[in-house]
DNA sequence: GGATAGATTTTCT
DNA sequence: GAAAATCTATCCG
């Protein structure tokens, strides 16, 4: 059962901003040892190699490198020293550019999702959280949705996409509408409409 | 509801 | 040594 799974041929067939659209409203998927969790995409943002706020602008890096790697790769990174954000690797080979998954709608391991989301990460281990989450707060914004997910640079950077256990599948549905808008939290290239949703979709971390 | 400050560490200058 | 594709708690209205 993975004829709707998106193979590299998918991530290969479009530049970086057409990616980044075609992307909303499919389904991620990771089949982790605790169980599986998905939710749709509702969410992206693009990051080109011309791209003041692109982490590949400057100069190819130990940290950027999977960036560069074939379309289709993941490229997971830490921020602000305690979250990590999932990128998919776009563009051939050479060329640093990715889009930043930011919200899912969960769809697939929601108790698995609300587990993951009760701790938060701290210095001296994880604090638990105390109020509940609703629905649409589990995989908000792209920290929150890698935690949900159980995304781990240390464990999911740098692999296909097209294969274990970290995979995408295609539009479950076509009667999406896409938005385009600003980029959040960057403070360069912030005017840029590079950022893609679902409208009127209550799971996008901002409007 | 919105605004602000603080947490925390990898990465690059 | 500063900045970073963030999030949460806390204050205030």
């Amino acid at each position: 059962m993975q004829e709707n799974r998106l193979s590299l041929s998918f991530y290969k067939a479009f530049d970086t901003l057409s990616l980044a659209q075609r992307l909303i409203g499919c389904e991620l998927v990771h089949e982790s040892a605790d169980g599986i969790t998905s939710g749709m995409i509702v969410e992206t943002e693009a990051y080109l190699s011309d791209d003041p706020a692109c982490h590949a602008f400057n100069r190819r890096t130990i940290r950027t490198e999977p960036m560069y790697g074939t379309a289709g790769t993941s490229y997971v990174y830490l921020i602000y020293g305690m979250y990590q954000c999932f990128n998919v690797v776009s563009n051939r080979e050479g060329i640093g550019e990715a889009v930043l998954i930011r919200a899912l709608e969960p769809l697939k391991g929601i108790s698995l999702m609300e587990m993951r989301r009760q701790l938060i990460p701290g210095k001296s281990g994880d604090k638990i959280r105390t109020k509940t989450l609703k629905l649409n707060e589990l995989c908000r914004g792209p920290g929150n949705l890698a935690r949900a997910m159980g995304i781990e640079r240390s464990l999911h950077n740098n692999l296909s996409l097209a294969g274990q256990p970290l995979y995408i599948n295609n539009r479950v549905s076509e009667t999406i509408e896409i938005e385009a808008s600003t980029r959040i939290g960057i403070n360069v290239g912030k005017e840029l409409p590079y950022r893609f949703i679902v409208r009127n979709s209550p799971f996008v971390s901002k409007l």
